[in-house]
DNA sequence: TTGACTTTGACTTTCTTTGACCTTTCGTGT
DNA sequence: ACACGAAAGGTCAAAGAAAGTCAAAGTCAA
């Protein structure tokens, strides 16, 4: 077996175990598992790459990491589904439960959560008069909010 | 965890505490984590910069100090006046002038005016019911938004 | 044999930590 | 007033700690 595949099988146990994101030293890594420090990155290029649902960032300098986050399901799979499931009107505890899990996914960041959770809130929605006509003004936003994001 | 992150992190905290400002004994603070004076000056010029919110004033000398404020004024001022002309009510052609306006003033970015235009259409407010409640709910969410920012 | 995929290591870039030396301010003795 | 020393804080460059890049060399199957 490669050192390629031990190293991407490694990273792919500690992901599972972690429930979705892990953040490495890329040199104990290597020296871990016996090999040149730049093969990790060989790995993390090669395959775990946006496309196949997966996000890094990393941080030189003393105190270096690097962080792989997996998103579970394909970005647009995920938010087609999600558009689908809010149809026509959606109460607050929807709407934030379905925030939380975009979050979970890495689709959103937490200052636009914050600000979709400001907009959603019952208050903010207020206006809007009783409950039902609210409602039905969330999901239209929420599903816009959505479509908004796969087109990015 | 770094020192730097440490300073940062009290630095942060002490400022929380305070409400927005703080003056700080740059050898007590250094002596009290242990560190290089010039460490604070290396936190202080990395993570508390303008770009970030942030101003520093000094004095040298006896009674020396290193004042630290987290600053909204000009941006803060800007976007309260923002939200007194929106009011209780705002039409679309009102919010997306108030958009337009924000982002010459580099208030937000591209994406973000694109998602707020698709919440703040005739279109996405429509379930809302009649023309007037879609303005007060416009009105809303559109205070609500400016609010988000200056929070940030 | 060739072309795609791996492996390696030398070199680069970024961030942190430290310390030696500089500048400003205040209090004090004359 | 003035000079001077002590008490702050400021600057900068060197050394250290990680991660990134890239091209050369190796492997292997079609």
């Amino acid at each position: 077996m490669l050192i390629s595949d031990r190293i991407a099988k490694l990273i792919e146990t500690l992901i599972e175990e972690s429930g979705g994101s892990i953040e490495l030293k890329r040199n104990d890594m290597a020296q871990q598992l016996g090999c040149a420090p730049s093969q990790i990155n060989y790995v993390i290029t090669s395959r775990f790459t946006p496309e196949r649902g997966y996000m890094i960032e990393s941080r030189r300098g003393g105190g270096g990491y690097v962080r792989i986050v997996r998103r579970r399901v394909s970005r647009d799979e995920y938010l087609s589904e999600l558009a689908r499931a809010i149809g026509e009107t959606c109460d607050e505890a929807l709407a934030f439960s379905v925030l939380d899990a975009m979050q979970g996914q890495g689709l959103i960041t937490p200052k636009d959560i914050h600000l979709m959770k400001a907009l959603l809130s019952r208050q903010a929605l207020a206006p809007a008069g009783d409950a039902s006509s609210a409602n039905a003004v969330r999901a239209s936003l929420l599903s816009r909010f959505i479509l908004c994001l796969s087109e990015a």
